[in-house]
DNA sequence: ATAGCGCCCTGGTGGC
DNA sequence: TGCCACCAGGGCGCTA
């Protein structure tokens, strides 16, 4: 499942293989992953888009499409994305005698079984999938969601500033000063389990069930600690587990498991205790519990991870 | 306000 | 061995 460390991956990855496409087809093999936009509105928006950069935020993946004639396809992208997302302010006002339409945004959200790689025109089409963008210089730009559950919308710049998941979402774990001050105080006065805190986008961005997991044990906290009982001592630890984590996984290129990068490569960070239900802690021997909290499943080592604070 | 649940979807798995 | 019911899970929208 792509979580902040397989976005990035797959963004870092995109940068290097279609940062300055221009998209000259688009083929939609299934419309669900529009989400209710119509096909028309999509084709309309991003035919002709040249890819001129591609942020994260959070889980989501966000490809700026420059519309502007050919001509022109060496201007200097003045859209900052992030901005547009943080301030919900107004697009800077273009100089007098500028003619560039403005930008369209692929927003681009994975949720569970989605993939976004890059194919050679030869290669055949895979199961499941959903929509091609071909590529000036021919090759293919392929989604594809077992489960349809993932998003792809061409939208402008008001409308991005409007998706309610990034308008409310809350600071980036890897961002230069973000830590245990900054959990807490995303955390806030709630008083539930930490761990479905966590996952909550609103409390930091990018973290999901593997990477709440892992982080929770590495803090040695319990993840139905409450989170009004932890100490700032404890806010710092779980905050720098979380940085520490997502950059390892980065740096593995994303999870093992389903998950592929652009390339169509496997992830090679490995979890100690997500889905390792069952079996031994890798730190202790105790054998891995595996609940159910907020919905998700949760593994934990009940000796590392004590349900009270030593 | 906020927490909890159902929904979306289909491959894999556990039980018989 | 084969079949089938059920489980997983991010985020949204609805309910209590």
């Amino acid at each position: 499942m792509p979580e902040l460390p397989e976005v990035e991956t797959l963004r870092r990855g995109l940068e290097k293989k279609i940062q300055g496409r221009r998209i000259v087809d688009i083929e939609i093999t299934n419309a669900k992953v529009l989400k209710g936009q119509t096909e028309t509105a999509f084709l309309e928006r991003t035919r002709n888009g040249r890819i001129s950069r591609l942020d994260r935020r959070g889980k989501y993946l966000l490809a700026t499409l420059e519309t502007n004639g050919s001509e022109n396809a060496t201007t200097p992208v003045k859209t900052n994305v992030a901005k547009i997302i943080a301030a919900n302010s107004p697009a800077p006002a273009e100089s007098a005698g500028e003619r560039e339409n403005p930008p369209v945004f692929l927003c681009i959200h994975l949720k569970m079984r989605g993939s976004l790689r890059v194919h050679a025109a030869e290669e055949p089409i895979e199961p499941y999938h959903c929509l091609t963008l071909r590529l000036d210089n021919g090759d293919e730009l392929r989604y594809h969601d077992m489960w349809t559950w993932g998003e792809i919308r061409a939208l402008t710049g008001e409308e991005l500033s409007k998706v309610a998941g990034l308008a409310a979402m809350g600071p980036e774990p890897l961002s230069e000063n973000w830590g245990g001050l900054e959990l807490a105080a995303g955390v806030g006065k709630r008083r539930g389990p930490i761990k479905p805190m966590l996952l909550d986008q609103k409390t930091v961005a990018g973290v999901g069930n593997i990477y709440a997991d892992e982080s929770l044990f590495r803090s040695g906290i319990h993840p139905e600690r409450s989170a009004g009982t932890l100490t700032p001592e404890e806010f710092d630890r779980l905050a720098r587990e979380i940085r520490t984590v997502l950059t390892e996984a980065i740096d593995g290129g994303g999870s093992m498991g389903d998950y592929v990068d652009a390339a169509g490569s496997a992830g090679r960070f490995e979890p100690k205790v997500y889905d390792r239900g069952g079996k031994a802690c890798c730190n202790c021997g105790t054998r891995l519990e595996k609940i159910r909290l907020g919905g998700r499943g949760t593994a934990f080592c009940p000796t590392c991870q004590p349900k009270i604070k030593i």
